[in-house]
DNA sequence: TCCCGCTAGTTCCTTAGGGAAGTCAACGCC
DNA sequence: GGCGTTGACTTCCCTAAGGAACTAGCGGGA
């Protein structure tokens, strides 16, 4: 049972990319090429160039041609605890682009909705009862990188500035504080899958790229549930992390 | 502009997988009714199903069959600090099969070996310093789940039964306690992109099914770094949840 | 100098046809 | 009844050919 030709192609183009021999940003040998050099046809080598794109090595253009993806991740740190200086935050595994890219907001909108079936059991409500919903979409430097939606029991923030599009000096987590409904405690779960198509174009995600989803709920006191965010992450463009005590 | 034919085919079966007409495990059409019920070719009818499987929503084996993907995650709860009761611990959106299914161990190793560079500064060490590496690959149900590395400091680990095969009683973290090296603090980075075909063969992915990769860092007092584990997990199978404060 | 149109090159999509390799169940034989 | 074989069905792979859609660069004209 030998390799088929499409994919020992393929082999031959990743080791290339892997080694740095095509460097991220170089263009890869076009459909063209690969039919003369390999002497097939101009579906296999097209599938060869299919298998590297949904590896999400490389990303293709029509008319322009296939270039290697680059990889430049923003690093979310979540639940912040160690100093800096003393626990070695440039300790990574992964040499992250640490440059603070400035986050803008696109698109966002307030609405006041029936709660979904799966949120309310999070957050302690019926089926049905009224949330103050937070739609937003987040750039980096004009590209869409993460959405997010975010729940909040509507008599817990009635009146409040979390039912205004602008929440104010310190976001809703200030505002529930104010409330006495300051958060104390967080827990996030996440998932990860390949994106449905609406999520793809959301994001502008290239074939062979994940998403990762992350359901962030927030307590206050006594263990009380005052939020819900989900989230939905551009996987290649996000590093992730977590501190927490033994 | 018009949607191509592969793609609105693919359209139809995802929204009918998604609607539940065809749940988990339901067998999808074949190509060969495709080709009779959209009246296209069958090469055509073969690239709707790609689309499908590159998702991860479905699964095809030669000769029997393309069958809608089922999804039972693992939950894998890191940091670990609110008590069930109070916090409702079966607060999810994700109904994640908590049954607790024992993982085995299925082939491991431990070597002495000299540090990769990009382990070295993590652990405040030189390139080539001698660490014990351990390696295992973890299995639920008989089928392989995640691939663990471990990297630990010779000086700090030498003649304890860190570097045998069985640690012992308690682990590899035991150990480190009974040697005075007990960690209090964790650190886990965490990216996601789509499996190397290595990955894919040790973890048996099936194609769209991306890999989550986990450095975990493990810190003893004042910060002296004790351990570095790289994680290689089958995104499709995991559930993954960090607690933290505020 | 600037802008427009052309052109060569690129990816993307489809049809038609052939064959290999694997699965599964029914049938016939012992 | 049990067992092996056969055949229908399935996914997988390749070739050949053609056309659509898009891009980037070049050259000519105002």
């Amino acid at each position: 049972m030998p390799t088929p030709p499409y994919r020992r192609i393929a082999d031959d183009l990743r080791r290339r990319i892997l080694d740095g021999d095509l460097p991220p940003g170089a263009v890869v040998p076009s459909e063209n090429v690969l039919v003369e050099q390999y002497e097939v046809a101009a579906e296999t080598a097209r599938r060869a160039l299919a298998v590297l794109a949904a590896e999400g090595l490389t990303e293709a253009r029509r008319g322009s041609g296939t270039r290697v993806r680059s990889f430049r991740p923003i690093l979310r740190q979540a639940g912040r605890r160690l100093s800096a200086e003393q626990w070695g935050s440039g300790r990574s595994v992964w040499q992250a682009d640490l440059d603070q890219r400035p986050m803008a907001v696109d698109s966002a909108s307030v609405d006041q909705r029936p709660c979904p079936g799966r949120i309310a059991g999070a957050l302690g409500l019926e089926e049905g009862a009224p949330v103050w919903v937070r739609d937003r979409r987040y750039l980096v430097e004009g590209a869409p990188v993460m959405l997010a939606t975010s729940y909040l029991p509507a008599e817990m923030v009635a009146g409040s500035a979390i039912t205004r599009l602008d929440s104010g000096p310190g976001g809703t987590y200030a505002r529930l504080a104010e409330l006495g409904w300051a958060p104390t405690d967080f827990r996030e779960q996440v998932r990860v899958r390949m994106p449905l198509p609406e999520e793809a174009l959301a994001l502008a995600l290239g074939a062979g790229t994940p998403v990762v989803l992350i359901a962030r709920f927030a307590f206050a006191r006594d263990g009380v549930p005052v939020e819900v965010n989900e989230m939905t992450l551009d996987a290649s463009r996000y590093l992730m992390e977590w501190e927490f005590p033994a």
